[in-house]
RNA sequence: GGAGCCGUGGUGUAGUUGGUUAACACGUCGGCCUGUCACGCCGAAGAUCGCGAGUUCGAGUCUCGUCGGUUCCGCCA
């Protein structure tokens, strides 16, 4: 054995070894030098030690090494466990109830100093961090999220083992298609002019697998997407993908909900109460204003158009006639927001796309509002009551299309539920949303669209609307939501050869049209297809809630800017005139 | 494609109404120090204020542009 080699990791030394001869291996993580006493803080994935180097151990030429030692040096030391003296026990560190008299210290590399102390890396500026993000890899905060993040992977793989299902990898070099988002694309060397494209999804692959016959598959999938980034968008990001045969949707969902309880109960140590709730599309957007609504708070919205329809004031009357809607929230113990508070959530809601926002601030003796004095006593007792109004709420009402003004009240409630701290810590609400729009009307190109992807199916009693009013046709679908954020998404799929053919009709192309893009896909469904359906989840969205992070750039080990660029390896970057030549590229100007 | 915020020694920040010596902490280097643990004490080095124009007698500070990071909208399932 080499004399270097560890026998035990820093995070482990305990008092069970006082008195025993061991081996440790790491960086120093910090030394505090007393002249004739050095301290040295070890570090390893483990964690922190104290190791203590004494001349009188160590002899002249040991601690003259040691006095050369520097932070992120990496060293080996011999030595051994000692229960630290009284009173000198460091509650602060899982080790500091012992020391490590060395006897011996090998350095076994010198480092220079980095670019920044590694315990205070949180706060150092983002380029510089990615640019140096093995470095930044070293904090405990990183170590222990992408410990995290094989942790969460493991619970995945484990339960869905026992669950019957295969891990199958499908290609990366794949074609292009037109439709969802941009591709990434590949040139291609033995067929110039020609390209691969990088899978958004495994979509049409997990589809063949079922095809194929192989009943329950998933894939910790990388999927790539050139599009522009978000904190909780990479451009190329993981999936956990999965696809069933014979199965309904209750199926599904019932599958991946204990999938996820698993996942909570392993990692976190979270007991999740099942059946995970379930809201449909619609009933989401009435109350919360958002298709992934966060349901750790209340502060619902409420549809008052009703009581509002004869108002002798003009935007209820108007709106009311036009088929648009007025709703509202109650902002608990809100009647004490100052003017200037209220103006602002005024300007929000109109940089939003409302034409206003109306309030009313009940107080002890009377209602504050700017139009009060428009409503009937009537009208406002009605509104008060469905809001559910005491005095020292304030009440927010707005007037418009259904659609927009959900969408901005839900986002409304969203700031609000965040800037009251009504959203509690540590908690992990899930929801599933169901009954999804299968049509969305695109503006741009005129007509409909699929709302999920052109092969999932629609509810079985919905489906001739496909023909008769497609845009209120509902889809076998199922989103899970976690805190607010969509984890992830799927649908039973069409496999009715028939049903596909109207399906691409309500997308506006013939089969024919549909055959150029998918021929291949749709020949397979023609030799013998079981019904399926599956769904696939953000890992890093997951793990970014698991780790309670912000960004999922915290939970990839090397992710890119906001920009897409590796500031660390520098990436993209030109290639050579030999490899453009190669491929028969020739670059614009 | 659009909007907001940030950019000052290696790192994090301060820098007044534009005013001449750019401040503080951490880190680094040297000295002292035998029980520290954010060690302490003494001393030193280290910045053309992201870059480029402009306004001005004078710009870290004001204006415009540009680059980078970041957040959001559009986009993205």
């Amino acid at each position: 054995m080499t004399e270097w080699k560890r026998t035990h990791h820093c995070g482990d030394v305990s008092k069970e070894y006082v008195g025993q001869a061991i081996i440790l291996n790491g960086w120093v993580n910090r030394r505090r030098d007393l002249g004739q006493v050095i301290f040295v803080d070890l570090r390893d994935r483990s964690g922190l030690v104290q190791i203590v180097l004494d001349p009188e151990v160590l002899g002249p030429e040991q601690f003259a090494l040691a006095e050369r030692l520097r932070s992120e040096y990496v060293i080996s030391v011999q030595g051994t466990v000692l229960e630290r003296p009284e009173g000198q026990v460091n509650k602060k560190i899982a080790t500091g109830e012992v020391e490590v008299q060395v006897s011996k210290l090998i350095i076994l590399s010198e480092a220079k100093t980095p670019p920044f102390q590694i315990h205070q890396a949180a706060d150092v500026d983002e380029a510089l961090r990615l640019k140096y993000r093995y470095l930044h890899l070293r904090s405990k905060e990183l170590q222990d999220t992408i410990a995290l993040r094989h942790q969460t992977v493991d619970a995945v793989r484990s339960y869905l083992n026992g669950q019957g299902f295969l891990d199958i990898e499908t290609p990366l070099l794949i074609r292009s298609t037109p439709e969802g988002a941009r591709d990434y694309i590949v040139p291609s060397r033995v067929h110039p002019g020609e390209f691969y494209a990088l899978p958004q999804s495994p979509q049409l692959f997990k589809q063949l697998l079922m095809i194929a016959g192989f009943e329950r598959y998933y894939q910790i999938a990388r999927c790539f997407r050139d599009e522009d980034l978000r904190a909780d968008r990479q451009p190329e990001f993981t999936q956990i993908d999965v696809e069933m045969s014979f199965v309904d949707r209750e199926e599904v969902m019932n599958t991946m909900e204990a999938m996820i309880v698993h996942v909570l109960s392993e990692v976190k140590g979270v007991k999740v109460e099942t059946p995970i709730p379930r809201l449909s599309y619609q009933e989401a957007m009435d109350r919360f204003g958002s298709d992934k609504p966060d349901t750790r708070f209340g502060m619902e919205l409420c549809d008052v158009t009703a009581h509002l329809g004869g108002s002798e004031f003009r935007v209820f009357a108007d709106t009311a006639k036009t088929g648009g809607v007025v709703k509202g929230l109650n902002v608990r113990g809100g009647a004490d927001f100052t003017r200037r508070q209220i103006d602002q959530l005024s300007e929000q809601a109109v940089s939003m796309g409302a034409k206003g926002l109306m309030w009313f601030a009940l107080e002890a003796d009377k209602v504050r509002s700017p139009i009060a004095k428009f409503l009937s006593e009537e009208e406002l007792i009605a509104i008060q009551r469905e809001l559910a109004g005491e005095v020292g709420d304030l009440l927010l009402l707005m007037a418009g299309e259904y659609d927009l003004v959900s969408e901005v009240l839900g986002r409304l409630r969203l700031q609000l539920g965040k800037e009251l701290g009504l959203i509690g810590e540590n908690r992990y609400n899930l929801l599933w949303v169901v009954d999804w729009p299968l049509l969305v009307y695109d503006e741009d190109s005129e007509r409909f669209v699929a709302a999920h992807h052109p092969f999932t199916a629609p509810l079985d009693e919905d489906i001739d609307l496909l023909e008769s009013d497609p845009a209120r046709a509902r889809a076998k679908a199922y989103d899970l939501v976690l805190n607010g954020v969509e984890l992830g998404g799927g649908s039973i799929r069409i496999t009715d050869r028939n049903l596909q053919e109207r399906m691409f009709r309500a997308l506006g192309f013939t089969m024919e049209e549909a055959r150029a893009q998918f021929g291949y896909f749709l020949e397979a469904f023609e030799y013998g297809t079981p019904p399926h359906g599956g769904i696939a989840f953000g890992l890093d969205r997951l793990v970014m809630l698991l780790a309670n992070r912000n960004s999922i750039r915290d939970v990839i080990a090397f992710p890119k800017t906001v920009s897409a660029s590796d500031l660390m390896i520098e990436a993209p970057a030109q290639v050579s005139q030999q490899q453009l030549d190669e491929l028969k590229i020739n670059l614009r100007r």
